[in-house]
DNA sequence: ATGAAAGCGCTAACAC
DNA sequence: GTGTTAGCGCTTTCAT
């Protein structure tokens, strides 16, 4: 027998529908109206005790949870943040996917959020990112491993899509970022190194034009000034990021007319080739030659010997990264603003003399 | 002048709301009815040529883009796998977090999902997939390093969420899952190392109870049957998954009365705690002890000498998984159903005599 | 404090 | 082929 009109009774029971119970299922058995149980949960004090008591009960019992998708149709937000995930290249250890992304993942959790990982396709990189945009997939991103002029957050900007950056930009601040001061990083392994009596210390970087290796070269230079030391430049040097490339590195260091004894690597990747072509010349690293590396990679105390390096507060930028783009998102946006965070150096035996 | 009522017109055209244009905006603008934009969007061949030119036009000059959450609310699917990500352990090379999750990316992409990362709270690892379930913010789950009786797999199974997983069951099959057939590996390693003459062949394996590493040991045993070589326990051990372990292993085994000239590691990890100490005691890995490690690492091709090893087709493994969980999700189920993928072995200088 | 009504942007039935 | 009519499950005015 058909209601007495007037929809008051869900035609559709959960049950019926092979579903889970919705907000409908819950206010009926509290024989409360949809509403109150909406605010329940989202205004938890414009609702009575009692009330909320016996709903929260109803909510038990049904074993009910908000659908995500309709709660967001009606916000007008995914509470989703979006992260390109870079493609691994071959013989790099990445430094960064590991713990960043996890930290990432941990710290929008507790801040609501959600993290979904994609990738660019045939369509272009700035492409995939008004694709998330345009269809509302995501309310901003994350983007790390950011360089000078970086097309990504040019693109966003533009749109006026909130983001926030794994490294800083070169104008003054347009948008917020959080990076880790590498140049900090560098300036303390050739200080640690001085300190053992290193007075030729000598770097490996990356070619000029990427903002982390010139970031960190530059803290290389400031090491050397403060120490009173020559910056001599046949000590410093710029090769790729591969152990190869140290390697080769460290034995056109050698061949000078005064070898360095101490060398700074701008990555754990050449710090690796350096060790090799080390040893394989016959040189005990630790003693004769101290070696640093960058980035603390999973590898580093797994070499021979355990390699010293920069290690990057990772879970903290995330943390800060999470924390300033959920602000945004929220609306308490302020200005764009930015925070450098200092690196540590981890001491192992491959800069110890003994 | 208010119109003469009827709603034909939208009384929120996209310009006067801030947001991106909607499937009414363009309807309007190419004279035709929602639901014909619709059609052209999800069913092309319901629609004329003509019609559908004047709507793709329409979405062009507007810059439409459907509206994700409104789609997904209405089909009641979230197109989106849950990916959980392990915390990264310190010391320990994450063999597959890097090329994995970007292949599995790639692949959810090409079949129309997006990749959601998600990591347990407090409230535990089984009550984070209910969430993401309950809330329905996945269709359905991708599963890596699953072991025997699999927790999170018996949830899913129980709950009839869809899912596939990264390794196999050791129960007749319940769910689909795909795997690389790691004894396989182990086998190949060491049918390399008879090949070059080596006798006595060890192996250092993970403690048991580990479906992964119970069966690259199955596989040792295998191939010694295979060569008609002798199953010697004493070169037959068990270690965690740590260099040091490994280090330590190795020290054990050369000690013992008839010592290995081969090794067969079951993790990359161990491999390099093996290298170091072989190296430390002045052996040269190459001719006068072979090593094989497992999963072949960024930092396998990285070690002195080059690591042989062997290498998962982890980009294989997320395209089949990414492929038969959408079939799965698209209702066209069939059978659970397995596949087992072969790995190859990576020979470098780590198992060369010269 | 609670309830009724409206509608987010889309797609699925069903008419025409 | 195209348009009309209903919602998906939720939150948000606005009455009461």
């Amino acid at each position: 027998m058909a209601e007495q009109r007037s929809g008051r009774e869900d035609p559709h029971p959960a049950e019926a529908r092979g579903e889970g119970p919705t907000l409908n299922d819950v206010a009926r058995v509290a024989r409360v109206s949809r509403q109150t149980v909406s605010n329940v949960l989202n205004a938890p004090d414009k609702v009575r005790t009692e009330t909320t008591r016996r709903v929260q009960q109803a909510i038990q019992q049904l074993g009910y949870r908000p659908h995500r998708l309709a709660r967001n149709l009606k916000t007008r937000s995914s509470r989703m943040i979006g992260y390109e995930i870079a493609r691994s290249r071959p013989g790099v250890i990445n430094p960064v996917l590991d713990r960043f992304v996890h930290a990432l993942v941990e710290a929008a959790r507790d801040d609501g959020y959600h993290v979904l990982l994609f990738t660019p396709d045939e369509a272009g990189q700035i492409a995939a990112y008004d694709e998330l945009v345009g269809t509302r997939t995501v309310d901003g991103f994350v983007l790390s491993e950011v360089n000078y002029a970086d097309p990504r957050a040019i693109a966003l900007q533009a749109r006026g899509v909130p983001f926030v950056t794994f490294g800083r930009p070169d104008v003054p601040v347009a948008h917020t970022w959080i990076d880790v001061d590498g140049g900090a990083g560098v300036e303390a392994a050739v200080h640690h190194l001085a300190a053992q009596g290193h007075q030729r210390i000598a770097f490996i970087g990356w070619p000029e034009g990427s903002a982390t290796g010139d970031r960190r070269a530059e803290g290389f230079g400031r090491a050397l000034a403060e120490l009173g030391l020559d910056h001599d430049a046949a000590l410093d040097v710029r090769v790729e990021d591969g152990a190869d490339d140290g390697a080769h590195a460290l034995i056109h260091l050698l061949h000078g007319a005064e070898p360095p004894t101490a060398v700074v690597c701008v990555s754990d990747t050449i710090a690796v080739g350096v060790l090799r072509a080390a040893t394989t010349r016959g040189l005990a690293v630790g003693s004769e030659l101290a070696v640093a590396g960058f980035d603390d990679t999973p590898v580093a105390p797994l070499l021979t010997p355990q390699l010293t390096s920069v290690r990057q507060p990772l879970e903290a930028v995330a943390q800060r990264i999470v924390n300033h783009l959920t602000d945004i998102l929220a609306g308490g946006a302020g200005k764009p603003d930015g925070e450098l965070l200092a690196p540590q150096l981890i001491v192992r035996a491959s800069t110890h003399p003994y």
